[in-house]
RNA sequence: GCGCCCGUAGCUCAAUCGGAUAGAGCAACAGCCUUCUAAGCUGUAGGUUACUGGUUCGAUUCCAGUCGGGCGUACCA
C-alpha cells in the first residue's frame, strides 16, 4: 500500500475509533470519475448493517471526526449511497515527481516482502524437443511474475524441473535411434508416437559423425538418450536466452532417485497406510470428500513410478528448502493433476499452504481468419523460435502476457506481426520513443540544460488538466506493482501502462513541451516527460519488452 | 457422465474486498499534420455483462440451475 493510502487508512481508522464504531478493515478504492475525488472508502456502507443506521448518516459522523487542516487533503465529501470521497492536494502528486526522478530505475519497487524467499518453478518442459508456442504463455508469464515478486522484496529462485527418467525421454531415445538406423536403412521403422521434428535427425547425424556405424548392432539406448537430452536442452536454453530468461536451478527427476527421496516417500505412504498394492501396481488412496473420483497409481506394475510420485517428492523437497512462497505455473491441461500432487504432499503431513499454483488457459493462434491450436501432432509444431522471428520478442511477450492467465487467449499473429498503429505494443513503445525525441530536441533548443536536479525539479508550474491527470496516473505505479505481484497477474501492468501511454499522448497533444520563449514551463514539462519515461521503462522491464529510443 | 476453467460492444479483452453512469484497442463512421515523431489526438456509433432464479441497500463479481466453449477424466507428463 502506498504511503498515501496508508495515511488515509490511518485517518479513517482513527475517526472510526472516535465515533465509537467497531473496527473495520479499511479498503480504499480509486473512483472511476474525477468528481468523486482521488480516493474513496465504502466503510460507512459496510457498517450500516451492523449499526442498523443509514450509510449517509454514518459517513457524516465519520467525516465530522476527521481533523481539519491536514495538508494532504483538500476535501472530503459524502456521495452516492454513502461513499466517503477524499480529494488529495495537488502538491502531493507534484511531489511524487520528485520521488520518481530520484528513485529512477527503482521507482515502483517496494520492500513489503523484504527478507522473504520465493521459489518459482516454470517452463519445466522435458528435453524432448525445442520449445514451441504452446510453452510461450507460461514462459512469458513466469518471467514477469518472477520480476514482480522481486520488485516487492522477495528473493526469488527461478527453477526448472524436468523428468529425465520417464517415458518421454525413452521415446526420444527410440526416435533418435530410429533416425540413426535410417541412415543405413531408410525403411527402418520410426516409432508411431516418436518425435518427428528435424532436430531428431540432427541428433542422429551427430551421433553418426562421432560413432559411425558402431552403434548399429547394440540394444543400448543410453547414448541416444543422453545425446538427445543434451542436444535438445541446448536448443531450449538458447530460446530461453533469447528471451532473457535464466533459471537458477535445473532440477532433474533422476536426482530424487539418487538420493533415495522417491523410495522414502513411497515407504512413508505405505507406512501410513495411504497406499496399497493391487494388480501389481501401487495405488495412492484418494479422498472422495476432497473431490477425487478414484485412487491413482503411483508405481506401475513394471516397477516404474508414474510422474506423481517424483512430483510429490519434488514438492516436499522444495518445502524442506524453506521457501516462504512456492509457485508452480501449469497449463490448464494439468489442472487436475497438480491437485493430486498437493494432496499427496499434505497427506504426508507437509504444509502445502505456501504452494500457490498459477493455472493458465490454452492459447489459440490466429493468422488472418484462420485459427489453429498448437497441435501435439508432430508434423505441425510451431516453434517458439519461429514465432520470435515472425513477430519479434517484444510483441511476443506483450501478447502472451497482456491478458489474464485464466482466460482463453486468442493470439492474433497477423496483428502481432503488423508493424503499424494497429499493433498495441507500439502504442506503449511509441510513447517512450516520443519522449526520447523530445529530450533530444530539448538539448538542441536549450544548450547545456540538464534535468539532473532531481531533488528540486520544477513542478510548481504544473497546472493543466492533462498534466495533473498524467502525474496522478504515474503516482499509481507502485501500488499497481504490488497489486499485480500479490495476485500474480502481470497483465494488470500492461493495462496500467496503457493508461500511462494514453495520458501521455493526450498531454503531448495539448501541452507543448518545448517552448523557447518559456524556459521555466519547458523545464517543468521536461521533468514530467522524464518521469513518464522512467515509469514506462520500469513497466517494460517487468514485462520484458524493450524501450526504444526511436521508432 | 463427472471434475476444473471460461462466457462482457461486430472481434480481442479490462473492470482493484460485492460499489457510483460496465471501460480500452481493433473494425465502422466524421474530423485534426507550414508547430517537440500522425506508430498520435478528437468526436460518433456500438451492451438485457450467455440465460433463469436467489442473496444484498447495491451483483459482471457471490450462490443454484440451464445453455454454449476449452481442458482433464492413463499403470503419459
Amino acid at each position: 500500500m502506498s504511503k498515501l493510502k496508508e495515511k488515509i487508512t490511518g485517518i479513517l481508522t482513527d475517526a472510526l475509533k472516535e465515533c465509537g464504531y467497531p473496527e473495520k478493515e479499511i479498503f480504499l478504492d480509486k473512483p472511476k470519475e474525477d468528481r468523486f475525488g482521488d480516493i474513496s472508502s465504502n466503510v460507512a456502507m459496510l457498517l450500516a448493517k451492523e449499526l442498523k443506521s443509514a450509510p449517509g448518516k454514518i459517513a457524516a459522523e465519520i467525516i465530522s471526526k476527521i481533523p481539519a487542516g491536514n495538508p494532504l487533503i483538500s476535501g472530503v465529501e459524502i456521495a452516492g449511497a454513502g461513499f466517503i470521497n477524499f480529494f488529495i492536494n495537488d502538491s502531493y502528486y507534484k511531489n511524487e515527481i520528485k520521488n520518481i526522478l530520484t528513485e529512477g530505475d527503482n521507482y515502483g519497487k517496494s520492500d513489503i516482502n523484504k527478507g522473504l524467499t520465493a521459489n518459482l518453478e516454470w517452463v519445466s518442459a522435458n528435453p524432448t524437443g525445442p520449445l514451441h508456442t504452446g510453452h510461450g504463455r507460461q514462459l512469458c508469464l513466469g518471467k514477469a511474475v518472477a520480476n514482480l515478486l522481486e520488485w516487492t522484496g522477495y528473493k526469488v529462485t527461478r527453477e526448472y524441473y524436468y523428468n529425465d527418467a520417464g517415458n518421454q525421454m525413452n521415446n526420444l531415445a527410440l526416435s533418435v535411434k530410429a533416425r540413426y538406423m535410417q541412415i543405413f536403412d531408410k525403411d527402418f521403422p520410426f516409432p508411431e508416437d516418436g518425435y518427428a521434428g528435424d532436430y531428431v535427425k540432427e541428433i542422429a547425424g551427430k551421433i553418426y559423425k562421432e560413432h559411425g556405424d558402431s552403434l548399429k548392432a547394440g540394444d543400448d539406448l543410453d547414448l541416444f538418450r543422453k545425446e538427445g537430452e543434451e542436444f535438445t536442452f541446448k536448443l531450449i536454453k538458447k530460446t530461453l536466452d533469447r528471451l532473457d530468461i535464466h533459471h537458477d536451478i535445473f532440477f532433474n527427476e533422476t536426482s530424487l532417485y539418487e538420493n533415495s527421496e522417491i523410495r522414502k516417500t513411497l515407504e512413508e505412504f505405505k507406512s501410513k497406510d495411504l497406499s496399497y498394492e493391487k494388480d501389481g501396481a501401487v495405488w495412492l488412496r484418494m479422498d472422495e470428500n476432497q473431490g477425487f473420483q478414484k485412487d491413482k497409481v503411483i508405481v506401475k506394475n513394471n516397477g516404474e513410478p508414474t510422474y506423481r510420485l517424483p512430483d510429490i517428492a519434488y514438492h516436499i523437497d522444495k518445502i524442506k528448502r524453506g521457501y516462504d512462497l512456492i509457485i508452480d505455473i501449469f497449463g490448464s491441461d494439468h489442472g487436475d493433476t497438480y491437485k493430486e500432487v498437493l494432496y499427496g504432499v499434505k497427506a504426508l503431513g507437509y504444509d502445502a499452504d505456501k504452494i500457490k499454483v498459477i493455472i493458465h488457459q490454452m492459447v489459440t493462434f490466429k493468422i488472418g481468419n484462420e485459427s489453429f491450436k498448437m497441435s501435439k501432432r508432430s508434423d505441425n509444431v510451431y516453434y517458439l523460435d519461429e514465432l520470435i522471428e515472425d513477430i519479434g520478442a517484444d510483441a511476443m511477450q506483450f501478447f502472451y502476457v497482456m491478458r489474464g492467465a485464466n482466460t482463453h487467449l486468442d493470439f492474433d499473429i497477423s496483428l502481432a506481426k503488423d508493424r503499424s498503429e494497429k499493433n498495441p505494443v507500439y502504442y506503449l513503445q511509441y510513447a517512450h520513443a516520443r519522449i526520447c525525441g523530445i529530450l533530444r530536441n530539448a538539448a538542441e533548443v536549450f544548450p547545456g540544460f540538464s534535468l539532473t536536479d532531481h531533488n528540486n525539479p520544477v513542478t510548481e508550474l504544473i497546472s493543466t488538466p492533462e498534466e495533473m491527470r498524467l502525474i496522478k496516473v504515474l503516482s499509481e505505479f507502485p501500488d499497481e506493482v504490488i497489486n499485480s505481484s500479490e495476485t500474480f497477474e502481470p497483465h494488470k501492468i500492461i493495462t496500467y501502462l496503457n493508461s500511462v501511454a494514453e495520458n501521455f499522448h493526450r498531454f503531448y497533444h495539448n501541452n507543448r513541451v518545448i517552448d523557447e520563449q518559456n524556459k521555466n514551463l519547458s523545464m517543468c514539462r521536461l521533468y514530467i516527460c522524464l518521469a513518464v519515461k522512467h515509469v514506462l521503462r520500469n513497466g517494460f522491464d517487468l514485462i520484458g519488452i524493450s524501450a526504444p529510443e526511436k521508432m
